[in-house]
DNA sequence: AAAACCTACGTTAGCGCTAACGTAAAATCT
DNA sequence: AGATTTTACGTTAGCGCTAACGTAGGTTTT
């Protein structure tokens, strides 16, 4: 039988604006004018209570304020994972911006899982946050729903749609997927396999094969093989759907597009331990552009996305939004194809062997 | 001039508890008591309340809620980037723990700057969180004070130390690089150099720097060269400071020690470019032990740490100690040295040679 | 010098919810 | 059957703050 235990520390009992007032000498509101920087009081008074304030160590309720004054500072974030850099890229880059313009952010990862994200969201209009951000534009229909009830300005970033449930700003990942498929078609390659993470792990990543698919369809090819075993897009997940593709596909495919370049650097690793070279004996394609491009020797090929200006920009559109300012209620961002080390235009070399 | 524009989309004003209380004829605290799971409503009546409040959208307000019950669900957690994989695996350990408690997390990330902590802490405070946890132990005067005088619950995580603001649970650092140390120092080592972030960037990391040199200064030995040229702890960065360290010490160090694995990574990579050979030539220690450590055909030798298990166990201190139970208030958790495939016994290699 | 207008305050009435304490009616006990 | 307890509600009084509207005194206008 558990014991009522005393908390370990004593609670202490924070000072409120009224404890303030009567310290002054002056009225509550007196003190709410100054603690929230509206004019009002004489610079005499405004210093005298500032004081006081700072004396008792009083911090005004936020949980109070915006009861009563029916506004937020509190802006919602739901990012599937944490583990891929390219979420963390996006925050990185909304972190300024919403600093800037006194906003909170609440982030919750989902892990991809829509009843996560769905909960979530629930919990979160329950706190009347000034603004929503969700990854991808798959959600659940109530998700959808209580989002456009609450009347709430909700963003959706990442991926492109026309009919976001409010403003969206984000990549087409079909067309990325189809672009650099073009582009591998260009090159000579008709073997393609690809490696990615479980099926429910990553809708963009889907979308992106699609387009690939498409792009290699049109030349009468196709995928030949396909390995999701991974849980994250990382640098092992890459090597071991690697190993899985090159065990079990013959004959061994002329290129492994990759989920992102975190995977593709992992199957590059596992390509050159087996002896075959890169991009001599097999292509390796990545996704996103990742830092750590920048400094491997054989640069992954690559579609370039912009995470950090995506983020910035969707912070301001979010913004704008939240103060009132008519804004883009849709942006599609460009992603550029990196033509890099770990391709070879085939035809050029058969040219040249023989 | 800038015009006043109108919202793009009307802010809908939501149903309150007064709307269902009407709608369903039955007092406020009625519908109250079935929307918290409370006793005291018959099945039918709740059954009711239920389908009204579902019908009309009702969420109730969590603001208004935790100021007339005086408690929260919100927990603060503070870490230094997100760039860092241990941080993201420290945030997936505590997730589970703190939504099976209905806790609420908001993460913030202070990029390793005091200021933004302590204005950060601040913000905090003022939404009266059920909790706050901090990563490392070094904090502003004015942030420990701050959270000592509100009497909120506060775990100090990553970092151990014997005096924490409240709570704390982490490895000592200064202890595992020192067991490093005397690792390397048993093996043979004694030319070791370092590649870490910028100074300020990692408190911690210059805590175990400090260990290493001690473990070396009982051999008669130091540390012959430092890198200290990353932003992040990369596998970029760990090349690049590994491009520092052997373009510009002489003799080449037997041994470079890393901030963590992904730099001692890219580490081992740009050696091997050199034709360096590892750990024949050189030694590569990382520090962690992180996921791509197992897939790693020469797998690096690091300082194993706790951390998803950190985390979880961080939030359940946290939550019992909110819901006033006692708890441990401060845990040191072990740090096991792997000993992996790139560093050798140099004195065994030796026997052999001659 | 009276009218009009500031400026620096204070007072009142909530924001949407819950703790605490009613109070009837039903259920249980003796 | 009357006393006691329990159940199912309702009522009252805030939680800590702010919007909106006073109201004095001083300042400017004509």
């Amino acid at each position: 039988m558990p014991v009522e235990a005393p908390p370990n520390r004593p609670a202490k009992i924070p000072a409120k604006i009224e404890d303030v007032a009567r310290a002054a000498g002056v009225s509550i509101m007196s003190v709410s004018r100054v603690m929230r920087g509206v004019e009002g009081v004489s610079p005499a008074k405004r210093t005298e209570i500032r004081r006081i304030a700072r004396k008792l160590g009083y911090t005004p309720s936020s949980v109070a304020g915006s009861l009563a004054a029916a506004n937020s500072t509190l802006i919602g974030i739901s990012i599937p994972t944490l583990f891929e850099a390219v979420f963390a890229e996006i925050l990185d880059g909304m972190r300024g911006i919403f600093n800037k313009a006194g906003l909170q952010a609440i982030v919750e990862t989902t892990d991809y899982v829509e009843s996560f994200e769905e909960k979530w969201v629930q919990r979160m209009i329950a706190w009347h946050p000034a603004g929503v951000i969700l990854s991808g534009v798959f959600h659940s229909k109530t998700t959808e729903e209580r989002l456009r009830n609450s009347g709430i300005p909700t963003l959706e970033i990442w991926d492109y749609t026309d009919t976001p449930i409010d403003m969206c700003i984000g990549v087409d990942h079909f067309s990325a997927g189809y672009e650099m498929g073009l582009h591998l078609v260009r090159l000579g390659y008709r073997h393609p396999a690809y490696v990615g993470v479980k099926l429910n792990k990553d809708p963009r990543a889907e979308d992106r094969v699609a387009g690939l698919s498409k792009a290699f369809a049109e030349v009468g090819s196709r995928i030949h093989a396909n390995s999701r075993l991974a849980d994250t897009a990382s640098f092992e997940g890459g090597m071991k759907g690697t190993i899985d593709i090159l065990n079990n596909t013959a004959p061994t495919p002329d290129v492994i597009c990759f989920l992102n370049d975190h995977m593709a650097f992992g199957g590059t690793m596992e390509c050159e331990r087996r002896g075959l070279s890169v991009p001599d004996d097999i292509g390796i394609v990545g996704f996103n552009g990742l830092n750590i491009n920048e400094v491997l020797s054989k640069r992954i090929t690559t579609s370039v996305t912009p995470r950090t200006l995506m983020g910035a920009t969707a912070a301001r559109m979010l913004v704008a939004r939240i103060y009132g300012a008519r804004t883009e209620e849709k942006i599609r961002m460009p992603v550029e194809i990196f033509d890099g080390d770990t391709t070879k235009d085939r035809m050029k070399t058969r040219d040249s062997n023989t």
